[in-house]
DNA sequence: CAATTAATAGAGTAATATTCTAAATTAATA
DNA sequence: TATTAATTTAGAATATTACTCTATTAATTG
């Protein structure tokens, strides 16, 4: 009686609820947001119905988290990136959420992780140059309560970038 | 006879052929790729025409570079960031090139810079848990012909992420 | 101040998204 | 294995949007 339950067919691997179609479909939407059903449904081989329904389905259920349009750094003078690391002096809860607060308010940080390590977070920072960059430094990011040491390390090139989670 | 050439209003700062209306249409397709013309034409307080042919002109200008699709990390497993320092032994151009080549080939690598400081490039890999990570690190980034040092800080958590170039 | 250029509004057409109904496929049950 | 139920899909119809064209307005220049 040790008979498996089994799973119906689908994709193996995968969170019950996407199939190969599904991935299929988010593959093609994340190099295009604005290819139409039309392409994406002869592409999987399928009629428009059922794959705008399959993309209704992956907003609602946060599988897609956004439709983003993505620019180039530096035609809008954000051609220079820095990674920043910085410690907090205190780590209390408290401190760590009025430091995350002031990050949310710097719109030159464009990402923010808490990493293992010798720091507490890496920031991802765009800004136009090293004039621009060393006024953030040191007017904005280093005024910021709670702030430790901040190292930074400049990007001199950007040899891959993409957002290819499903491939 | 030392008069300024006048340079026509529209936005001070700016490349020439961005203006603030430019800008304020950036901003609100950075947020939602899928915004219709319509939609956008309201906010900026212009006919649909106009805004048409702004959004066309920033694509052909190479301004918007992509609309993406932007997927919840975890629900497509790939829960796991790691950002990855990699040194390699050999600096030649060639040897850069193969590296390169290389890293482009490997789909978990989602971002590569080259960058200042003791490491020569940074990666940023994402993985469905530790075990897949360390198969990741093991059987492929580490075997990749030239690398040198390898150095792996862990993402715990996500601060901050966003796109927003314009703001 | 006239002439030229660029940008915009509004209307019309083409294409796409969305909805609805029915058919077909798949799974579950007796 | 037949039968029912549930799910998925196709195809048609409608609503919405993208795109194009023409006329008007505004701005710029000599």
């Amino acid at each position: 009686m040790n008979k498996k339950i089994e799973k119906k067919e689908q994709s193996t691997v995968l969170p019950s609820s996407i199939d190969k179609t599904d991935l299929a479909i988010l593959k093609l939407l994340q190099e295009n947001a604005r290819a139409t059903v039309k392409e994406i449904a002869a592409k999987v081989h399928l009629s428009t119905t059922p794959v705008h329904e399959r993309i209704k389905r992956l907003e609602q259920s946060g599988v897609i988290k956004q439709y983003a349009t993505l620019v180039d750094h530096t035609k809008v003078k954000r051609g220079l990136m820095v990674i920043c690391y910085v410690s907090l002096k205190e780590h209390s809860k408290n401190a760590g959420m009025k430091f995350i607060k002031s990050i949310n308010e710097l719109n030159e940080v464009v990402e923010c992780y808490n990493i293992s390590g010798e720091f507490d977070f890496m920031l991802k920072v765009v800004e136009e140059n090293m004039d621009s960059y060393y006024d953030f430094h040191v007017n904005r990011l280093s005024q910021i309560e709670n702030m430790g040491n901040v190292q930074s390390v400049f990007v001199m090139g950007v040899i891959k970038q993409t957002h290819q989670l499903v491939w």
